[in-house]
DNA sequence: CGGCTGACGCCGT
DNA sequence: CACGGCGCCAGCC
């Protein structure tokens, strides 16, 4: 009996809370950018940026999912070193245009249809 | 239990 | 623009 009560208690919802999160990210449109507390505020339910961080980390590449569509506020690159750069390449491929280190929000902010 | 580390955000200096 | 501090939260030692 332990099992069952174990599973729902030592793990709340670890699961439950990363497809929350990537549910909201893959809905950003391609050419489109979000920033992690977006998201946050847009998952349901919602959670601290740094979750969603966290949450882009745990997933795995084929998912498929779009997470070069996110980025930190003011339209900053988080991520450090090759990744960052294998960003920026995805999100100019996809016409996303950079002014300086970050990307152009006031062209590409993306923001839920809820708001 | 405590401390440290991050794909964070905001505000102050 | 560069730090630095504080809040935030999961994971690891």
């Amino acid at each position: 009996m332990t099992s069952l009560m174990e599973m729902q208690a030592s793990r709340p919802g670890r699961e439950a809370r990363l497809e929350a999160i990537w549910r909201v990210v893959s809905a950003i449109p391609e050419g489109c950018v979000a920033t992690y507390g977006d998201i946050a505020l847009a998952a349901d339910p919602p959670c601290s940026a740094r979750q969603v961080g966290w949450a882009l980390r745990q997933a795995h590449p084929a998912q498929g999912l779009p997470w070069h569509r996110v980025v930190a506020a003011g339209g900053r690159i988080a991520l450090q070193g090759p990744s960052s750069f294998e960003q920026r390449l995805r999100l100019e491929a996809e016409g996303v245009k950079f002014r300086g280190r970050g990307v152009r929000m006031d062209l590409h902010h993306f923001r839920s249809s809820k708001d």
